[in-house]
DNA sequence: AACACAGTTGACCAAGCAGTCAAGTTTGAT
DNA sequence: ATCAAACTTGACTGCTTGGTCAACTGTGTT
């Protein structure tokens, strides 16, 4: 396999590296982890499958390199709440990202959606460490905008709860969605984008 | 396999049945349809593998057989919504049927969104059928409610997605909550009634 | 041109798994 | 007690699949 900790990358590993990752975010997140196979990935990525292997130690490792990029990244709407904000202006704007990421990145979402609802037996750890500490945080200067009358009282973990919930399940239930509402005309994002502020409008007016 | 279109179960008939039935839901659940083996089932039902597909014509054969049951219960609580009832009272009373049996059969919602995520293959004419009418049906008396002025103007679509998104969040997402949570020492369910009702209640409000 | 190393793959293996079957045991109606 | 039908299972089969390996080809550096 090829050895990250040492060297730079060829042309041909990037190429190659970045192939085997989108095929694999792909089938991963339409299957499961177990759903998928090598043989789905190798040849979505055009190589052959011992070929897949020459990059990666196995389908495992291709799943933690897949879900440590998107944590890595997933962290980010969250982080980037301002304390020193407005707390309706820097909420929303929380929810408008999570709703971009949602809409952008449809593959990753049901990724981590995969994992979640199946336990999280792989990213317990993650769960239980830096979202956890970043959710206690950012909770904490919640209930701060509560207490100063700037926004409704609520339980804070419940808002933000919520705010996954919706903003999510566009991507994750979307096949749901699709189904339900199929000859509507309107992409079920846009209705998404501007429900969901207004009724968290309703729901953070003091 | 047992027929079961001919003559009445026994005793012995019914009590394994049952068992496999549970021990598949417990199984698939968890991991998946094909995340799953019959190896498992056979295990959690304590009954051996061949004795179990004496029961069943196959794996697919007890996925369909949970899924069915599930589809025909999933729908009761929309269902109930009264068109002849007060908005308000009826909307929210649909929200807490929908938690409860969040709440109560957790694992039935758990398998219904690893179906859904994955791109709901095996219940794409349910989708589009049964639920499709249905919701048609239902968005258009919440359309009449907000016209009539006993309710805020939504889009009633997305009213009642995001009413599944929320109730069913706790179940099928409860680790990523859980291990959010971890010391926290109220049951979520119990918050997630509470603020789910406020919630609405302020969405609600004319 | 030559050479070392990166990249590639057909053929193969072992494990896991859904499903079969023939031969057994249990049940319950008479 | 008898017997047919219901029930049960150890041993097996064939296929899928993750992973290996030895041998081959392509690349780029000198």
């Amino acid at each position: 396999m090829v050895r990250s900790d040492t060297k730079p990358l060829t042309r041909i590993q990037k190429q190659n590296i970045s192939a085997i990752l989108d095929a694999a975010l792909e089938v991963f997140s339409a299957h499961g982890f177990r759903g998928s196979t090598l043989d789905q990935i190798a040849n979505k990525a055009g190589l052959s499958k011992p070929n897949v292997l020459y990059y990666f130690n196995g389908k495992e490792a291709i799943h933690v390199a897949l879900l440590s990029d998107l944590l890595d990244t997933w962290l980010d709407p969250l982080r980037a709440l301002n304390p020193n904000g407005n707390a309706q202006d820097e909420l929303l704007a929380y929810i408008r990202r999570k709703l971009e990421l949602s809409r952008n990145f449809p593959r990753e979402s049901r990724l981590f959606a995969n994992e979640i609802v199946q336990g999280a037996p792989r990213i317990e750890n993650f769960l239980k460490g830096e979202l956890r500490i970043l959710v206690d945080e950012k909770a904490a200067v919640i209930a701060q905008w509560m207490d100063a009358g700037q926004i409704a009282k609520v339980d804070p973990y419940h808002l933000i709860f919520s705010i996954w919930a919706l903003t999510q399940h566009y991507s994750d239930f979307e096949a749901q969605i699709r189904f339900v509402r199929a000859d509507n005309i309107t992409d079920p994002h846009d209705g998404a984008q501007s429900f969901v502020e207004t009724i968290f409008n309703k729901i953070l007016a003091p």
